[in-house]
DNA sequence: AGCGGTATAAACAGGC
DNA sequence: AGCCTGTTTATACCGC
């Protein structure tokens, strides 16, 4: 039963969100049973879930989903990672590397009993960004050694293979190889495919360039990493199809051979001698260039045998040695449906361990770029336009330069975690964001992430990740208006921005449409201030700023918490230092972080503060001035028909385009602006 | 438990 | 009439 609020929701709407939602939701968990419950009043919600639950999943949605899992299988990844992976035994390569990499932080999260947003929450932003990396970091180490590995094993099975040439019918080998062959051709292949989908649709941005970066070393990846079975203990990976399944023709693995570049050198290897019989290193004959040190070392030596036990995923069978491994690979995991449908499993998991890694490279070196040259992103308010002057008239009410400052675009002087930046995707929880529905909490926004910032820095992921951002409406529509050379967007504008910015918004127009336009109803902070043209939306920093105290200094311990929480020493010193700088709501809070700064800021709110008198019109804003105003006052100046006044201020450009992005100083329009309106919805 | 902030849904009104 | 824009009201969650 759609509840009666279907009729325009639902079909806007719902459909997405639900999609994705239940996907999500399952992921999480916990998430889910809040929504679904949470529908008391949301009937229509639910509602929603149902009928999208009928219908098929759209390929918005089955991207979505696609993303979701990516990031699951990254998030047990960590995990396993951070927790066990020591096992001694086998500890290949990677294990050393990687094991030591994560920081001993992350090991007791133990991020798979998190929510993203629980993740997100509970770590600082710069340590988020830190155990992202990590993670990522992680990944591509592991998929280069996995890579590697599975070239040696390819090695291996040809060798085998052509022993066994000897011995067994080459009609039955040739069969089995030929299918097994084309079995990992048709993944690759649908790999790519994959891939060149998401990228087209924007989920996946890679460009050419960096997608090849790590693409092209873990590039198809065709074969199981040994590790990431365990991630999904019942899929298996490929893991070589015994020996016996080896064949000579490997060769014409050309398929796979073209991801795997190196295949062609193997060759050479050492002649027919059966790996096994080498007891560890038998890699080694293989390995390559950059085999690298990693896992040279692991003496057992095989891919999928590791501290006595077979590593093929879902099978944990001990073997006592190499040999009796290899048996047991040769029965047990022979190249039969099982097996190949294990193998498929591990392609995609290796699959989307790739492109979220490719995604997340991309953002990191667009980060890094940023933040070496931070001048571009500032520009729009970055340069407050007029400093104090502008108290006076504007009618339409700009938020002091001062003000766009705050949140605007400052960017942490983070900078100097620069290298950290990359990820903290609150991408990692999208799942369960969005998942369950309209996500309740925006942490962040009251958390103390400066929305600027977090939006620039994370710009990309909400443009194109299907994940709800954490910030409340008010703060978002605020940021939309701010990033605007007037200061002031139409409300059509402000749909705009948020469409453009979010692909979350992409979707439910119905709902979040009135949830602005309630927003902006509701809040004083906006002003509704008559145009020629219309209407147009502006700030009043000091309404808006009024009511963010309360949160922070309600709790300012929970930030300080969040904040040294987690000891990252330079990693929070930075963030601190950027909290300092660019978010002042939160600082204004007394203790926090320094007092210096914290003053600096508060200029800010008063811009409006300015107006100690509260000129502020007309909601009877009787607010009492809050902020001891410094000096500047100069606000809003109204909220109805100041139309007139304004207009002059504002000679029709600025709004007269419709440009919903403030035609001026595009600033993030470089970001993107690909989606113009919403069309998607 | 109460309160404040926020989200969502929806009714309603006015304008185009 | 239909859509957009605004305003309000109601309800539910959440965190303090």
């Amino acid at each position: 039963m759609m509840v009666e609020s279907a009729s325009e929701t639902i079909r806007s709407a719902p459909s997405g969100q639900n999609g994705v939602g239940s996907l999500s939701g399952q992921a999480d968990g916990s998430g889910s049973a809040g929504a679904a419950g949470a529908a008391g009043g949301g009937a229509g919600r639910d509602a929603a879930a149902g009928a999208d639950s009928n219908g098929e999943m759209s390929p918005a949605d089955l991207l979505h989903f696609q993303q979701q899992q990516a990031l699951q299988v990254a998030r047990q990844f960590l995990l396993q990672q951070a927790s066990g992976l020591s096992s001694p035994g086998n500890n290949d390569s990677k294990q050393s590397a990687s094991a030591v990499q994560v920081p001993v932080s992350v090991a007791m999260m133990s991020p798979q009993m998190l929510t993203p947003q629980q993740m997100q929450q509970i770590l600082s932003p710069p340590q988020l960004q830190a155990l992202l990396q990590q993670q990522q970091a992680l990944m591509l180490q592991q998929l280069q050694e996995y890579y590697k590995k599975q070239q040696e094993q390819l090695h291996l099975q040809l060798l085998t293979q052509q022993q066994a040439g000897k011995q067994q019918p080459k009609e039955a080998l040739g069969n089995k190889q030929l299918a097994f062959q084309q079995q990992l051709l048709q993944m690759q292949q649908l790999q790519q495919q994959h891939l060149l989908n998401l990228q087209r649709q924007g989920l996946v941005s890679l460009q050419p360039s960096q997608a090849s970066g790590p693409l092209q070393t873990l590039p198809q990846a065709a074969v199981c990493p040994t590790d990431l079975p365990q991630l999904w203990k019942g899929e298996g990976a490929p893991g070589q199809p015994a020996e016996d399944s080896v064949k000579q023709e490997g060769l014409d693995l050309t398929g796979t051979a073209t991801t795997a570049t190196s295949f062609a050198a193997p060759p050479k290897v050492s002649p027919p001698l059966s790996h096994h019989t080498l007891p560890n290193g038998q890699p080694t004959v293989l390995t390559p260039r950059r085999d690298s040190s990693s896992h040279e070392e692991t003496p057992g030596s095989h891919p999928l045998y590791g501290h006595g036990e077979c590593k093929w995923p879902g099978c944990e069978t001990l073997c006592e040695d190499l040999g009796q491994f290899i048996k047991h690979l040769n029965t047990e995991h022979a190249l039969d449906d099982r097996s190949t449908a294990q193998c498929r499993v591990q392609m995609q998991v290796v699959q989307q361990l790739e492109i979220q890694l490719a995604k997340e490279s991309e953002r990191l070196q667009a980060m890094m770029a940023h933040l070496h040259m931070r001048p571009s992103e500032p520009k729009p308010f970055s340069q407050p336009l007029n400093p104090v002057s502008g108290s006076s008239s504007f009618s339409k009410v700009t938020v002091s330069a001062a003000d766009s400052f705050p949140d605007g675009l400052v960017h942490p002087p983070t900078s100097a975690a620069a290298p950290v930046t990359p990820l903290r995707p609150p991408g990692l929880g999208s799942a369960s964001l969005h998942s369950g529905g309209p996500a309740r909490r925006r942490s962040s926004d009251k958390f103390c992430s400066p929305i600027s910032s977090e939006l620039a820095q994370n710009h990309e992921f909400y443009k194109n990740a299907d994940v709800r951002p954490p910030f409340t409406y008010a703060s978002l529509i605020r940021q939309a208006i701010l990033e605007t050379p007037d200061r002031q967007l139409t409300l059509n504008e402000i749909y705009n921005w948020f469409t453009r910015m979010f692909a979350y918004f992409r979707r439910n127009t119905a709902t979040w449409k009135n949830a602005v336009r309630h927003n902006l109803s509701l809040h004083k902070c906006f002003v509704r201030v008559e145009n020629v043209k219309g209407a147009v939306w502006t700030v009043d920093e000091r309404e808006y700023q009024k009511r963010r105290p309360p949160k922070m200094t309600g709790s300012p311990t929970l930030v300080k918490n969040m904040i040294s929480g987690l000891s990252y020493g330079a990693l929070n010193a930075s963030y601190q230092a950027a909290l300092a700088e660019s978010s002042f709501p939160l600082l204004n809070s007394p203790g926090m972080l320094n007092p210096g700064s914290a003053s600096s800021l508060l200029p800010l709110s008063h811009d409006d503060g300015g107006a100690p008198g509260e000129p502020l019109p007309s909601n009877g804003s009787s607010t009492p001035p809050r902020l001891s105003p410094p000096q500047y006052s100069h606000q809003v100046q109204v909220k109805e028909e100041p139309a007139e006044a304004e207009e002059d201020r504002r000679p029709g450009p600025p709004l007269g385009p419709p440009n919903p992005s403030a035609a001026g100083p595009a600033e993030d329009r470089d970001l993107e602006e690909e989606l113009p309106g919403e069309e998607l919805s």
